[in-house]
DNA sequence: TCTCATGCTTGATCCAAGTCAAAGTCGCTA
DNA sequence: TAGCGACTTTGACTTGGATCAAGCATGAGA
């Protein structure tokens, strides 16, 4: 395999994962050409419907992925069946905690899903090769950490009206990045999902989002299509700040 | 200073910290001796007492360091007072969140501790100038995130006593790591910062507490000093897992 | 077209934790 | 050694969100 390396000339490697394609803003841009050739031959694309369970809490972690399109709940069960929601990734997030055998939480597909699978073996070997690459992952596992701060705040100290305000502005944060008057999208989450994420029960969601749709904030079509009307309003409701 | 630093010995530069002293297990003992020598033209040790605001949401970052003893608390505030305290840092943690100017949170010292602290600029330029400095710190940031993401699960999941029996837990493991039987500590935090930390008020903690006292799994002394005859049995109550 | 499953909403009731208020406990200083 | 302040506990009452129990859409399959 040395061999087919090195009789290919530089100028024909794909200069992006032959699995992620070209748009794809993930780790593959901080390889060299060798490492992508590398790669390639490992990595494939996989599509997934939502609900597909990726890993089970508590199983072998075999590959990390980079997220094409979609969306993945990362979840943690307790015992007697409580789940807990503790990150959403979208695209086109890296997913998976490098440097641990064993998954911590499960990862579920929330809506249909692409991925870009790669080893476990080959990706750490890359890690510790390049270390742009690793501060790249660095940067990204401070993000998901700043994420999941912030979280805590929501967690523990809002009002569940403050609560599901607040998972609407973090979707259509996702959604339409910079956007801060009216905004429209679909949500990636199921009621169910939506009060695993907030601890709190379908019911008390269904609660407040009729309270939210009656106060005029938003506006609600076939359970997932949502329309904002003034983005900064509903911050505000979700706590301010 | 260049000319300085080339005419001392390599046996005699000093190979830990001159601030942080040999004990030490932070990140100095990835850095070579010629960026000890130069972080400890910088770097200074620091006592502070309980209660003392290191740096405040918000405020511009100037320094990083390495935690010697005591206990720091990480905290958010929202704008009408509520706040949460989103992580706890233990000797010898590392402090602060590399790539960014500004702090997301406040951090305090719960109990009288001691800092090495190190000029930001100097410890971005060692963190691009040696990778496994860097990795090291990416190794925190992820066990931090695992630490953040337990947490969310009791934050959104549990009951107020799970709560206050997972607290317990979490302190007498920093406090006595491999103890699985009997084991004492002293509570680095006030009712209050308890209220904080699992998103009670002070009233149903110190509630919990008593009951937690009167079913025989704890005893407290003066406020502070807790006795767990059986750890096994209060992780249990802290909801298993 | 009916039925059944799935997911969402709405209503009635209950309870865990919050709020408000008072009374310990301890250490510090005068 | 009395008095003050900070912290903690305890009690009485209230309330936000959970629980239990129907209903209401929508869509797939018979």
């Amino acid at each position: 395999m040395d061999a087919q390396l090195k009789i290919l000339d530089i100028h024909e490697v794909p200069l992006v994962c032959r699995a992620c394609d070209a748009r794809h803003s993930g780790i593959c841009s901080t390889l060299t050409p060798l490492q992508l050739t590398e790669l390639n031959k490992h990595s494939q694309r996989r599509a997934v419907e939502a609900g597909t369970e990726l890993i089970g809490q508590g199983q072998q972690v075999h590959s990390y992925s980079n997220i094409l399109r979609g969306v993945i709940k990362l979840s943690k069960i307790m015992a007697d069946g409580r789940q807990q929601i503790v990150g959403l990734q979208f695209a086109p997030d890296f997913m998976g905690r490098p440097f641990l055998g064993e998954s911590l939480m499960a990862a579920e597909a929330a809506t249909d899903a692409e991925l870009c699978v790669l080893p476990r073996k080959i990706l750490e070997r890359m890690i510790s090769e390049s270390s742009e690459l690793g501060s790249r992952l660095h940067n990204q596992a401070l993000t998901e950490l700043d994420e999941a701060r912030d979280w805590m705040l929501t967690l523990g100290r809002k009002s569940a009206r403050e609560k599901v305000a607040s998972l609407l502005v973090l979707v259509a944060a996702h959604a339409d990045p910079d956007r801060l008057g009216a905004c429209a999208f679909e949500l990636p989450l199921s009621r169910a999902d939506i009060a695993d994420f907030l601890g709190l029960t379908i019911e008390t969601v269904s609660r407040q989002m009729t309270k939210l749709r009656k106060d005029g904030l938003i506006h609600i079509e076939n359970n997932r299509q949502v329309y904002v009307p003034d983005l900064d309003k509903l911050a505000v409701t979700a706590g301010g700040d």
